[in-house]
DNA sequence: GCGGCTATAATGTGATCACATATTAAGACA
DNA sequence: TGTCTTAATATGTGATCACATTATAGCCGC
């Protein structure tokens, strides 16, 4: 199984015949956002990601038209398009909607979760260890990522995953500069006791597993680069969004 | 005050000096959407679009991309565009979502209301009571959304909001269905006990009113529909989504 | 040496065209 | 009269070009 493919949207591409460029060039891009190989307040240009992905401008600019509606890209007003800075107010609402979302989907997905799923966690469990292990940081987030998709998608067609695979693409490029300034083996995941919980269905555990995981996780590492990337965050001018 | 302009988004398009076709085009659709004017199911034409509104098919391609990432519009693969259609589970779904996002929201953006936003809250109240009197659909369905919106982006930036707006575009044009159906007038609100809970800037209170609101207002006209349109909801196939 | 101005280059936006493919309608055959 | 085949029509996708506007580097004047 590849890993990488994972990481890739499920409900969206998945179960056509022919893939579009415009497809291939939105994965692309995407799983390079999600897995923060693009740094937050890069900036972007319709016809350099064109050559540089051997296309027109065109699949490029219907890419970067859905990134920006995902919040994952930035189209300023000023002709210029970049990946979003983060502030310490942003990154306190994105966790915060994370919990909501996530904690909620994984509760709506518990019914639908079967023993051939579990073993898919499982194994995404053993690629973040693993990740941690030789300071993978990709192999990380892809599994981290791959670990939290497959339990709340295990609910068909769920309304939740679109909004909650948002804000991931909005937390990626900050949270890969988080982990390589603090390092993978000072993370913490708490995916043992929702596992457990996932086995024992266990609603109420499993909510309470997932908002610690989240915040214990993510958030302490997120907090500390915060601090530290505050005053270089706050010089930037207020983008002004458009269409 | 416009009260259609007050649908449209507020954090894009809006501090831009020059708005580009493809950002009027957008606005339109997505009133047209949010306000149950176009049915669900009903199938879109680029180039039908195109010359409804008078322009190339470009920006139209561009605003249908963003709003399938929004989930108001569905590409499917087999060369055909409609506005998704609602399920008993979707319906479900939405409902679970916006009440695990809107209590956050409101929770956290209460520590930003001041006085002007509550008479603005409270204009938006008035509007929906006039909606109901003179059984006015969209001044209803408008006023409803104007009033939670006004209160989520009390906080400046707000992740929640695009999030939120996503889940209306897509309960929309069900919902408009419904009101049709069932009539205005059976329709009932908790924004009182949302105002009282703002004035007094009770978070708890709040949450409760919100969630209150959004179950009792909106819920039992739509359960009572789903179950009217179950039967030829089932027979529509599977959509395969597309990029 | 430095700040404001100008010319050049670069960029997003919109329009038009070509093309492969899916849908639909017409027609032939049983 | 119903069904399968086939031709024609329609549709989304991708490429290319023109254009207005913005950013940037070069230059002049002080």
């Amino acid at each position: 199984m590849s890993r990488i493919a994972e990481i890739e949207p499920v409900d969206q591409d998945a179960a056509v015949d022919v893939v579009t460029v415009q497809q291939r060039v939105y994965s692309e891009l995407r799983t390079d956002i999600l897995l923060g190989r693009i740094a937050p307040g890069e900036p972007l240009t319709i016809r350099g990601l064109a050559e540089r992905l051997g296309v027109s401008a065109m699949p490029i600019r219907e890419a970067l038209r859905r990134l920006a509606a995902e919040r994952a890209v930035e189209l300023l007003g000023n002709r210029r398009i970049r990946i979003p800075v983060m502030s310490p107010e942003r990154f306190d609402d994105l966790l915060a909607a994370r919990i909501a979302l996530e904690t909620e989907a994984a509760s709506r997905a518990l019914g639908y979760v079967d023993d051939a799923l579990i073993a898919k966690l499982v194994e995404y469990n053993d690629e973040v260890d693993e990740g941690v292990r030789i300071r993978d940081y990709d192999r990380w987030l892809a599994g981290n990522f791959a670990f939290h998709r497959t339990l709340y998608s295990a609910q068909p067609d769920s309304v939740f995953v679109p909004l909650i695979e948002s804000l991931w693409l909005q937390i990626g490029p900050f949270l890969r500069q988080a982990l390589v300034y603090i390092g993978p083996e000072f993370t913490v995941d708490r995916h043992a006791e929702a596992l457990d919980a996932v086995r024992a269905r266990n609603r109420m555990a499993l909510r309470i597993a997932i908002e610690a995981d989240l915040r214990d996780g993510i958030t302490h590492i997120g907090n500390e680069l915060m601090r530290f990337n505050a005053a270089a965050a706050a010089k930037d001018s207020k983008p002004r969004r458009r269409g």
